[in-house]
RNA sequence: GGACGGGUAGCUCAGGUGGUAGAGCAUCGGACUUUUAAUCCGGUGGCCGCGGGUUCGAGUCCCGCCCCGUUCACCA
């Protein structure tokens, strides 16, 4: 009641929503309640519900109570009832308020409620007479007072922008957002089970790192003053993991970010999830059997089965996955053979001839890898395994037995991303200081994703490194093949944006 | 970094050729005891991204800048 405000820019507003918390306070009420005795969810209070009901032919014959709480999502007055839907995690329930269940004076401060108020209810369920589920409110408190105005009911909040730096009110707004985020945590949850029911272990290796390797990858820099020594965020965690391996850990994994000084897109965020795994006396054959298996359990986990759609494709991951070298795939779909080529002028004039533009500074390795993002990655829709790559791509990976120009590599494609990487570990340290030194002079050559030398990461080899093959899984672009997000920003809670 | 698109009320959006800024929702007041995008009546609300310029007059035209998106370049 009250005053009169008829303005209503956004101060107005907020001052409005004020001046309602001031009158709560005034009448010995307060706004900001420290608990609230919730006697269950609002889905457990609706299933409740259909259970009793489900249990007798009389609806007069049910009696099902609840205290609910939530927050207050739509109101609609009718002088001497009302209509409101809180919503909690669980899901969202109408409440009716009249004169006769809640008393007067109860019903009159239903005037200092907003929607986006929080609120507890309780009273008996019922179904109206267009059968929804509502609760008969007989008591209503306001449990933390909103000052700001949702966005609108019915077309939500849809500016991008808006919705990335105030996620908050993009979860609140579009209840689907919430959903894409549960998925994550579902996924995420189904990888780290598989992997500890495989008895691997999850291990903590340094975010700061002095030489940050393990990923051909700009770091962001920063400084630790009381040692006075520049860091690096870590690019990747493959060279400590490793490092474990060498200490007897037999198979461990890392679950965690990553951090690369590189440009944004709907793949790329500067900051990253990633799952790196190693597993001792494996190789990269078996390996690829285990990413199958992972791959498809987090895929059933999330999506019921193995049939599911990204972006307007069908995507069906049942067994087993296909397999082709990356040289058959290049062979197949950008039809040049560059696999028994060597010469890098030769190969770049192939490419060009399969329509792939070549820079003079790309080397041999590049111009494949090349050839294999512009031709053979948008074809890639069906889980597929690309393997056997060429020795300058992969600086960590063993050489391919019989063939010192390939490494025992391979990668994952779903829906075209680029989801996992692997190869069986490179553990002759002689043979890694020298892919070590040919990186060195790549870097002197103007490269500044060349790897670093990293001597202690070699001394670590040379005390020992048994067999091992390592696995990296994008989290995030999993995350987005699984809720069919076209951009990485859907996935990412709170995606870097620039500073304004 | 280049190209293209966008930035107008708290939210969602309209605003031919330059001429007093609009709608829906939200909000405020009124009516209404079963609505659910409630309905009906009446009102309030604007640094039109920021800064220059052209013009009698700029949301609109020109220049510069900021932010977002798409794409290319770059990039696991």
């Amino acid at each position: 009641m009250g005053e009169q405000n008829h303005h209503s820019t956004e101060q107005d507003l907020i001052q409005n929503r004020i001046d309602k918390m001031a009158r709560i306070r005034g009448r010995g009420d307060e706004p900001f309640k420290y608990t609230f005795g919730r006697s269950c969810s609002i889905d457990g209070a609706r299933a409740a519900f259909e259970q009793a009901e489900a249990q007798t032919d009389d609806p007069g014959q049910i009696d099902v109570r609840a205290t609910l709480a939530g927050r207050m999502i739509a109101f609609r007055g009718h002088g001497k009832s009302s209509f409101a839907d809180i919503r909690d995690a669980s899901g969202s329930i109408q409440v009716y308020f009249n004169k006769k269940g809640l008393g007067q004076d109860a019903y009159d401060a239903l005037h200092d409620l907003d929607i986006g108020d929080f609120i507890g209810v309780s009273g008996k369920i019922k179904r109206t007479r267009m059968g929804e589920i509502t609760v008969f409110a007989d008591s209503c408190t306001v449990l933390a007072k909103s000052l700001r105005a949702l966005p609108e009911k019915y077309h939500g909040l849809t500016d991008i922008e808006t919705r990335y730096r105030q996620r908050y009110l993009d979860l609140v707004a579009n209840p689907e957002v919430l959903d894409t985020f549960r998925k994550r945590v579902a996924m995420i949850g189904a990888i780290r089970g598989w992997l500890t029911d495989r008895g691997f272990l999850e291990v903590e290796t340094p975010m700061l790192q002095p030489i940050p390797g393990g990923a051909a990858a700009r770091p962001f820099v920063t400084h630790h003053n009381a040692y006075d020594c520049s860091l690096y965020l870590r690019v990747a965690p493959e060279l400590y993991l490793k490092r474990l391996i060498v200490g007897g850990f037999e198979k461990v994994f890392e679950l965690n970010r990553n951090f690369r000084n590189e440009g944004v897109d709907a793949k790329h965020n500067p900051e990253f999830t990633m799952l790196e795994l190693y597993e001792a006396y494996q190789d990269y054959l078996g390996l690829m059997d285990e990413t199958e298996e992972l791959l498809l359990h987090v895929i059933r986990t999330c999506v019921g089965g193995t049939v599911f759609s990204y972006q307007g494709d069908t995507i069906d991951a049942a067994p087993p996955w296909k397999r082709m070298t990356l040289f058959g795939a290049i062979r197949e779909f950008a039809g040049i053979d560059l696999e028994q080529i060597n010469d890098r002028n030769e190969a770049a004039k192939l490419a060009q001839e399969a329509g792939v533009e070549v820079e003079p500074a790309m080397g041999y390795g590049k111009i494949v890898d090349e050839v294999m993002a512009e031709k053979v990655q948008p074809n890639l829709v069906q889980p597929t395994f690309l393997y056997d790559y060429p020795v300058e791509l992969s600086p960590l990976a063993k050489q391919k037995r019989g063939n010192p120009a390939l490494t025992e590599r391979y990668q994952v494609f779903i829906g075209r991303l680029e989801l996992c990487n692997a190869f069986s570990e490179l553990n002759d340290p002689i043979d890694q200081r020298e892919r070590f030194m040919a990186q060195m002079k790549l870097r002197e050559q103007g490269d500044e994703e060349a790897q670093r030398l990293d001597e202690d990461y070699l001394h670590a080899l040379e005390v020992g490194m048994p067999p091992t093959a390592g696995l990296g899984i994008g989290i995030d672009r999993l995350a987005m093949l699984l809720t069919d997000s076209a951009s990485i920003r859907e996935v990412v809670l709170f995606p870097l944006l620039r500073t304004v």
